[in-house]
DNA sequence: CGACGCTTTCCTGATT
DNA sequence: GAATCAGGAAAGCGTC
C-alpha cells in the first residue's frame, strides 16, 4: 500500500484517472467545462454542438442527459460500450446502438440522429466551445484537477458568501460518540503538514457543504456531480474518485479516497444533512439539516 | 488542558 | 471481481 506519501503518488490514481477522459488537460477541460451543463433541466449544451466534434466526456455528458430525460436508469447500461469520441459514436449504425445499450439502443440512435440534423448549431461546434469571459476561472480549476498541479483550487474562486457560512444547521448533537477505550498506537501515520490553513473561516468548509457548492456552481463543475432532481436535492456523483481528490485537496490530504469520503458522507445520516436513497449508487440527497441548496434559498 | 465536533482511517461484511 | 454501501471503532485535528 502506498500511504502517507506526501503529495505525487499517495492517490489510488489509477481508478482516479480512469474517470477523466483520454484526452483530459487544461485545454479539453476548459472548452468541455465551458458547455457544461448545469444538469437538472438546464440549457442542453448538446443542442449547440455537433455530436461528430464531442470528446469522449461530451458523449457520457449526452449518454447522462438523454437516459435522465426519459427517466431511465443509468445503471441499465454499460457506458464501457460508448467509450468513444463524437465521431466514433455518429459512425455507429442502428444496430451498433442496439448491441450496445440493447433496448434502449434505438431511443439513442434516434436522440443522436436529432441531435445530428435538427441543431441550431454552427458548422464548428469546437469553435463555439471557448468563451473567454469564463476561461481563466475554468482553467484554474481544471487546471488543479490534474495530478502533480498544486495550485489553488476550485473553492478559491468560489463566492465567499457559499464560503464563509455559518454553521448554517441546528447540531443535532445525535452524533455518534467515539469510546476511546485505551492508547492504541496501531497506527500512525504522519499526515502531511497543514501549513496553509485559511484563517478566515475557522470552523472550516464542512464536506457536505464543499459538495453543496460544487453543484451550485455547475460552471465550474466538469461533470463531477449533478442533480438528479432538483427540487428534491437529490444528486449524484459521476466522477467519484475526482471528487474525493478535490476534497483531498482541499484539506490538505493527498490520500483522499472516495471510499473515505463516502464514511463522511454516511455519518450524515444521522444528522440528517443527508437522507439515504436506496438501491442508487453514488447517490444522495439533502436532509432537512442541510442548508442552502435550495433554489428557493438564493 | 480536556471536551467536543467533524472528519479520516481502517476494517468486516453485504450488495450490486 | 471490482465498486460501492453500511457502520463500528478509533485516531487526528482544530475549536472552544
Amino acid at each position: 500500500m502506498v500511504r502517507q506519501n506526501s503529495c505525487l503518488m499517495s492517490v489510488p490514481s489509477a481508478s482516479a484517472e480512469s474517470q477523466l477522459p483520454a484526452s483530459w488537460s487544461p485545454h479539453y477541460s476548459c472548452t468541455d467545462a465551458s458547455t457544461m451543463v448545469p444538469g437538472y433541466m438546464g440549457r442542453l449544451w448538446m443542442q449547440d454542438t455537433q455530436p461528430q466534434f464531442w470528446s469522449k466526456f461530451q458523449v457520457w455528458e449526452w449518454l447522462q442527459q438523454t437516459l435522465d430525460m426519459h427517466q431511465i436508469d443509468a445503471s441499465s447500461i454499460p457506458f464501457q460500450n460508448f467509450d468513444m469520441d463524437g465521431r466514433q459514436l455518429c459512425s455507429l449504425s442502428f444496430q451498433d446502438f442496439t448491441r450496445a445499450a440493447g433496448t434502449v439502443g434505438p431511443l439513442l440512435y434516434q436522440s443522436l440522429t436529432d441531435l445530428k440534423w435538427g441543431s441550431t448549431a454552427g458548422q464548428y461546434g469546437t469553435e463555439m466551445f471557448t468563451p473567454l469571459d469564463i476561461k481563466t476561472e475554468v482553467e484554474e480549476f481544471s487546471c488543479s484537477m490534474l495530478p502533480f498541479k498544486d495550485d489553488s483550487y476550485f473553492y478559491n474562486s468560489l463566492p465567499t458568501d457559499l464560503l464563509d457560512g455559518k454553521p448554517s444547521f441546528p447540531t443535532s448533537g445525535a452524533s455518534s460518540s467515539p469510546n476511546p477505550s485505551g492508547p492504541d498506537s496501531k497506527k500512525q501515520h504522519s499526515r502531511p503538514p497543514t501549513t496553509q490553513v485559511k484563517r478566515h473561516n475557522p470552523r472550516g468548509t464542512h464536506l457536505w457543504e464543499f459538495i453543496r457548492d460544487i453543484l451550485l456552481n455547475p460552471d465550474r463543475n466538469p461533470g463531477l456531480i449533478k442533480w438528479e432532481d432538483r427540487a428534491e436535492g437529490v444528486f449524484r456523483f459521476l466522477k467519484s474518485e475526482a471528487v474525493a481528490q478535490l476534497w483531498g485537496k482541499k484539506k490538505n490530504n493527498s490520500s483522499m479516497t472516495y471510499e473515505k469520503l463516502s464514511r463522511a458522507m454516511r455519518y450524515y445520516y444521522k444528522r440528517e444533512i443527508l437522507e439515504r436513497v436506496d438501491g442508487r449508487r453514488l447517490v444522495y440527497k439533502f436532509g432537512r439539516n442541510a442548508r442552502g441548496w435550495k433554489e428557493s434559498d438564493k
